[in-house]
RNA sequence: GGGGGCGUAGCUCAAUUGGUUAGAGCGCUGCCCUGUCACGGCAGAGGUUACGGGUUCGAGCCCCGCCGCUCCCGCCA
């Protein structure tokens, strides 16, 4: 029973010997007088014939009874396929195995979805898949994503080692923070009342551990965050977490660059191109209105505040008056954009808080355009220059403050290489990624519902040195020692060089983002005391490891990269949890319901 | 919390303006078939149209509710 080698293994080489393969019966084809039997297992699958002139009429009667996916052991001889009948689309189409004999170890129920046919499987509805996720597997496309996680996980532990890195497990049992996302929280039977949290991420640990002298910290952190899900986002979710001591900025991206040069390189066999372009923030806002821009093609934002400041079309004036900007982008090609088309970008609009958005359709050599009659001379010539136009392009316009004119033309830039990618005239090809570094973030930003500053990434990203002094007096213009690694438009991972000065934390806490003193001392005390004892400089940065592997598999989905995922709802469909718990559970950790329980 | 899409046979889908007994392909069952690999041929079984109401002479289709999946916004320090 004990298979000789596996379902991708025989070869032309290997005629003439008697083998044993074990697997899933992929799939049958009863010629009546002659059975073939794909045997399937973890790396491929071989042809078995059963052919009954040279088996007992019991073997054959068994042999027709096999159906899809029932687990078997065949031993037989390996011959060469006779002429004409080889298989050139698997490795094994050469060869095929005479079977001697025939043992089932274990039969399987009818199907509820193909699993031997890729494309029907494909298409099967996600919610079958993840119940029957076992199944969904067995697939060689989805098992093809696993094998890659693994490879891409021991790439990653192998760099790390080679650079001198300790990989270091931090608690899943932490406790509550909740300055950040939204956390699951654990009832502590030993004290009523109390509770564990489950860590949102190691980041407090991973500084902890610098001060303790590990000086270069990695892990594959498992991380939870109850907030919504999404395609990209699950409620538990994969790290690679780093942290070093006495090292710069530069250290970091060099760092990160080696890495995923030997990810990539690892799982698909392509060179990427080191070291990564670096955009500033307000730059990656002004040409791309979005702080994880694409890259891979332009459209970018131009700016016509100067051009338009005095303009007779007040929507224009009136904003930069306003103290505001406009800007414009040119959808090459969308002159023919649909009606709905045209309202979902205006929606877009609307949804930034714009009025409307003001267009211009370049066609049959006229400018199409509700507001095109308040353009000067002047106006229109400079947008001809600046936006290129041409014949069936689609201008676009935000009138707005900054931030905001720049985020709505953002969205539909990204809206506008949809619509052009699925017409064909935009072409982004699989293996093309656009690495880079976004850098220069502002470290603080003005909450006006509450009216106070809180931080961009996290507290304890350290600023610009040169900026420290305008912490108290112009904390708007302070930038970050943050970065964030992009590619293709997809935020891969940020990360940040930290505060190592207590004085300075402590400003920070309690000055700037006004937190009370008894607070800062609940929740990160012990932060405070270790950084007394001698904290050294640090920084670090994380990479989510499961959109890593989606890009890598070139998947939309995480869900596609994870073994076990849960839906939308955090509804795992397989194991049915979340589930209820017995009352004497509830009772053990002090808790009562004030909802009927769900059985 | 909000918005969009989907839900018809085991799977993928169809079903004209609301009108006869809800169809097709694949899968499944049986029979036939010695070179298939999407094997082929013949025959057959298989439906609470997610679920609950309503309108109507009549509902897969219209209305209300509800459940599930999905995409997006909010949220994700």
């Amino acid at each position: 029973m004990k298979r000789t080698h596996h379902c991708n293994e025989l070869r032309p080489a290997h005629i003439g010997q008697t083998v044993t393969l074990t697997g899933w019966v992929h799939s049958r084809r009863d010629l009546g007088g002659l059975i073939f039997i794909d045997v399937r297992d973890r790396e491929g699958r071989t042809q078995t014939v059963f052919d009954p002139s040279d088996l007992s009429a019991e073997l054959f009667k068994r042999a027709e009874q096999l159906r899809s996916e029932w687990v078997v052991a065949v031993t037989g001889k390996v011959r060469r396929r006779p002429e004409g009948t080889n298989n050139p689309k698997i490795a094994t189409g050469e060869v095929e195995v005479m079977a001697v004999s025939l043992e089932v170890l274990n039969v399987a129920e009818v199907l509820p979805f193909p699993v031997d046919d890729p494309e029907a499987a494909a298409r099967v509805n996600e919610e079958l898949r993840l119940k029957y996720r076992f199944l969904d597997l067995r697939r060689p496309e989805i098992a093809r994503n696993l094998r890659l996680r693994s490879k891409v996980a021991t790439a990653t532990r192998v760099f790390f080692d080679e650079e001198g890195f300790l990989e270091v497990e931090t608690p899943i049992l932490f406790k509550s923070t909740p300055e950040g996302a939204r956390e699951f929280i654990v009832p502590n039977r030993r004290e009523p009342g109390t509770f564990y949290a489950l860590p949102q991420s190691p980041q407090q640990f991973k500084q902890i551990l610098m001060v303790a002298g590990v000086e270069k910290y990695y892990q594959l952190a498992r991380c939870f965050r109850d907030e919504d899900q999404r395609a990209d986002r699950q409620l538990e979710f994969t790290q690679i977490d780093i942290e070093m001591s006495f090292i710069e900025r530069e250290d970091i991206y060099r760092l990160i660059e080696g890495l995923l040069k030997r990810i990539w390189k690892v799982a698909l066999n392509v060179d990427i191109p080191t070291p990564f372009r670096r955009l500033k923030y307000e730059e990656a806002i002004n040409r791309y209105g979005i702080d994880k821009p694409d890259t891979r093609f332009g459209m970018e934002i131009v700016d016509f505040t100067e051009e338009f400041r005095g303009s007779s079309f007040k929507v224009f004036s009136g904003a930069v008056a306003n103290g505001g900007v406009v800007k414009a982008l040119n959808a090459k090609g969308l002159a023919g954009a649909t009606q709905g088309q045209m309202e979902t970008m205006t929606d877009t609009a609307r949804s930034f808080g714009a009025k409307g958005l003001a267009y211009i359709k370049v066609e049959g050599g006229e400018w199409k355009s509700p507001i095109v009659k308040f353009f000067t001379e002047t106006e229109k010539a400079a947008l001809t220059a600046k936006l290129a136009i041409e014949e069936g392009d689609l201008i676009l316009f935000a009138a707005d403050q900054w931030l905001n004119a720049c985020e709505i033309l953002g969205k539909i830039r990204l809206y506008c290489a949809e619509v052009l990618r699925g017409q064909g005239k935009l072409n982004l090809p699989a293996d093309r990624f656009d690495f880079l570094w976004v850098v220069d973030f502002p470290l603080l930003s003005f909450d006006k519902e509450n009216n106070r500053w809180y931080s961009s990434h996290h507290p304890f990203t350290a600023p610009v040195a040169e900026d420290i002094p305008l912490l108290k007096t112009d904390p708007k213009r302070v930038r970050g020692q943050h970065y964030d690694i992009v590619v293709n438009g997809t935020e891969l991972g940020g990360g940040s060089i930290r505060i190592h000065q207590p004085d300075v934390q402590k400003t920070v806490f309690e000055e700037v983002l006004q937190i009370p003193p008894d607070l800062v001392k609940a929740r990160f005390g012990y932060m405070l005391e270790a950084f007394k004892y001698g904290a050294p400089p640090h920084g670090g940065i994380a990479l989510g490891f499961d959109r890593l592997n989606a890009i890598l598999c070139n998947t939309p989905s995480i869900r596609d990269v994870i073994a076990f995922p849960k839906t939308a709802k955090g509804v795992c469909l397989m194991t049915e949890s979340p589930g209820s718990v017995e009352p004497k559970q509830l009772r053990e950790l002090h808790l009562e319901l004030k909802v009927p329980r769900k059985d």
